[in-house]
DNA sequence: TATTATATATAACGCACGTTATATTGTCAA
DNA sequence: TTGACAATATAACGTGCGTTATATATAATA
């Protein structure tokens, strides 16, 4: 390197999260990260192969994002912290999630449904604290009522995000969340006793 | 009129919803419907203002169509009925589904939800022979249960037009409708015993 | 100090889009 | 038959995009 970069990566992948936060995907341009970062838009380049690059990392920006939203302790119920971390997540940061799950159909396809399943059952362990009374249905059980739960916390995600739903406070939604889980967590239950 | 028109509204109204059913909105060009209709761009100015307009016919026959799934007789329960075609819908008519309710969120943030409430609503009259099991809820538990129900559906809907659920058949789909159904439905009557 | 490579700026290319200006056609009315 | 007007075709305008060609400046190296 004969000489030193004056906007470094970080720079140019900051100002592009900062822009896909305010204004989503369409909102990130080379031009309006140049813009924002007082360039033109050659060093992007110099830093970044293609906006495809670019969009990678951005992908990989608010997933970890996510992550964090879902990983916060709201309450003692690990399995209940991930869905309203989602749902959090989706509610105030509309344009990441918009981003992750909505606006990209083919990339998600394979993403979406695995990550938050992987993250419910690598909850599962024998010491976990959290998620005791799941312990008492069977392993299909447990599968099951994790895929309800994220069937419906995806649901209440996307309604959320699109304001579709008449109040979208903490508490409504964790009432949301709880509601359906037991009743999803009763009607396994039921079941089992039945067969 | 000295002129008889070559290209009717319909024809171009078709050609577009042609083109949004295989492509999406994204393929929805002024060019593209020219090319289809083997005309100029010329023909669609002079029956529709912009594509600003051509796209509200648009979301007006989609959803024309999303109701006709909705409407029709798959089981014995309108309820069912009426979340199974959405679902259905979505994985059968995927960019159809995507310009509803994913594509465009500033404009459907007011028609998603009331669209599909008040279609369950309208069949809670009393003659209704279909929802008979819901009128044992109070009517609080009902528009509950209308809720949870819709989320739910809501949710597996979007899961299932991006593919992110490993079967997408009929069977399954009326399996998770109806359990979770089932499930909400249990809940609901549990409370009001406690209650 | 002279050279060289690199970072950046400027400008442009090629593309696709909605839309519009202009030309052409064909049919109805006179 | 002729003139006028509406429907359509052709071509272009303006915009925004990713990307690239070219020019310039600047710092490390020889």
């Amino acid at each position: 390197m004969k000489q030193p970069s004056v906007y470094s990566y970080e720079q140019i992948i900051n100002a592009a999260f900062e822009l896909i936060r305010e204004h989503g995907w369409q909102g990130v341009t080379t031009r309006a990260i140049a813009k924002r970062l007082g360039s033109s838009t050659m060093p992007i380049y110099s830093h970044v192969k293609s906006v495809e690059e670019l969009e990678k990392e951005l992908r990989v920006k608010a997933s970890s994002m996510l992550k964090e939203f879902q990983q916060r302790p709201y309450t003692e119920h690990t399995l209940l912290n991930l869905a309203f971390g989602y749902v959090v997540f989706a509610r105030d940061e509309k344009q990441l999630f918009r981003f992750l799950y909505l606006d990209r159909p083919r990339r998600l396809d394979l993403e979406a449904m695995p990550d938050m399943k992987d993250a419910f059952f690598s909850e599962f362990g024998a010491d976990s604290t959290a998620g005791q009374e799941l312990l008492e249905l069977k392993e299909s059980g447990q599968e099951a009522l994790i895929q309800y739960t994220w069937i419906f916390t995806h649901g209440l995600a996307m309604l959320v995000n699109s304001g579709a739903l008449g109040s979208n406070s903490d508490k409504v939604i964790l009432e949301y969340l709880k509601n359906a889980g037991e009743a999803f967590y009763l009607w396994g239950t039921g079941r089992e006793e039945q067969g």
